[in-house]
DNA sequence: ATAATAAGTGGAATTAATTCCACTTACAAG
DNA sequence: CTTGTAAGTGGAATTAATTCCACTTATTAT
């Protein structure tokens, strides 16, 4: 049900199976590299995986065999900028990455995150809506769970560590972003002020 | 972009325009229920707007000017629900109702909408994820946020209402429901336990 | 080199959403 | 009643996603 070929996936699981064959690796830069030039020509509307082909020369087939589906390839298009965000909250330097207190690392972890959703909102809302399960079943969704569970599970050990994660990243999806910057014209240090707020109050032991 | 026609809608705008055709509304009752028995025979993928229209004895043009799209269509068959749900907050009795302190209503809001959760997410994630916005720019969305609102602005002045709002609305998606029913394998009340929390301290003064 | 084979490829076929428009009909005014 | 007309209708046409499969190719072992 999601892409059948080893990629470079972000952090969690790294150099699995084996290499993709020196053809399959050219296309799929080529078909990333033509989805990110439609998208900045003709906006998210201009996407279609046929245009994707055709600007990279290779059948629909193929865009069906690297990346499952518009899901996979919206999630590609992501993937450096989610390879940095992951490398900085696991390994980078405080306060988003080890070391610091957990609160001011889940502090650090909204900050990045709104940065991201300012700068990439729009393709982000694509990948997440792609399917009604593409944001939960995304890798980077349980990336980003399994390191607030861990962070919650230090803060309040208390509580429900799996709920608070949830309900901590649910505030940031892609499309509500969008909604409150675009229609409900928040200013973008307004939500990001909101967010804290939020962060504080369930992460307060 | 939307429904075109002035139907029933929930609560927010009761009378509007003049009222529809008798055929319109005939043909509108027809497919509602003919897509809820195909939802009901078939599940979510059997919900074709060209099955729709079959079973109700319309074309397919007929779907779309009663309703715009799938999202609208999806939006109708949850409507009298929705109805209830909004009479019982807007004028019900407490503690939903008005009548009771503002932070038993917020937890009342709560219960009430894990168990529509429970009894319809499925129909409710289609609604939700028909198109990136359909979650944010539906009228059912706005009654709530406005609900909420007014309910964070009495226990809390100090605080941005507006995002409280949309921070308590965010971890009722239907998609993250399912999500955690079905793939987390949470029972239902420990998820209505994790929302109420959340409530508690995102409200408390 | 060569052959075996697993991987990869392109594009035609299928399925569904959405748009369009020439035709029909309900219904209000005269 | 008749009639004007705004509203409604059905289905063909268009556009896009997704599936399928007969053919090609990179890679590995000999």
């Amino acid at each position: 049900m999601s892409g059948p070929a080893p990629r470079r996936r972000a952090l969690p699981m790294a150099g699995a199976g084996r290499p993709e064959r020196a053809d399959a690796a050219r296309n799929r830069r080529a078909l990333v590299a033509a989805a990110r030039e439609l998208l900045a020509e003709h906006g998210t509307g201009g996407l279609t995986l046929e245009a994707v082909a055709a600007r990279a020369g290779t059948g629909v087939g193929t865009v069906y065999r690297r990346f499952g589906n518009l899901a996979g390839l919206t999630h590609a298009m992501v993937d450096s900028q989610e390879y940095e965000f992951q490398r900085g909250f696991l390994e980078g330097p405080p306060p988003l990455g080890p070391g610091a207190p957990p609160l001011d690392r889940l502090h650090a972890f909204a900050d990045a995150f709104v940065d991201r959703l300012e700068d990439q909102a729009e393709l982000l809302a694509v990948a997440e809506t792609a399917s009604p399960e593409a944001r939960y079943r995304s890798g980077a969704y349980a990336a980003h769970h399994a390191h607030l569970v861990s962070l919650a599970a230090e803060l309040r050990p208390d509580a429900d560590p799996a709920y608070l994660a949830d309900a901590l990243l649910t505030p940031l999806e892609a499309a509500l972003y969008l909604h409150q910057r675009r229609v409900r014209g928040m200013a973008e240090e307004r939500i990001r002020a909101g967010v804290h707020e939020v962060v504080a109050r369930l992460a307060r032991t």
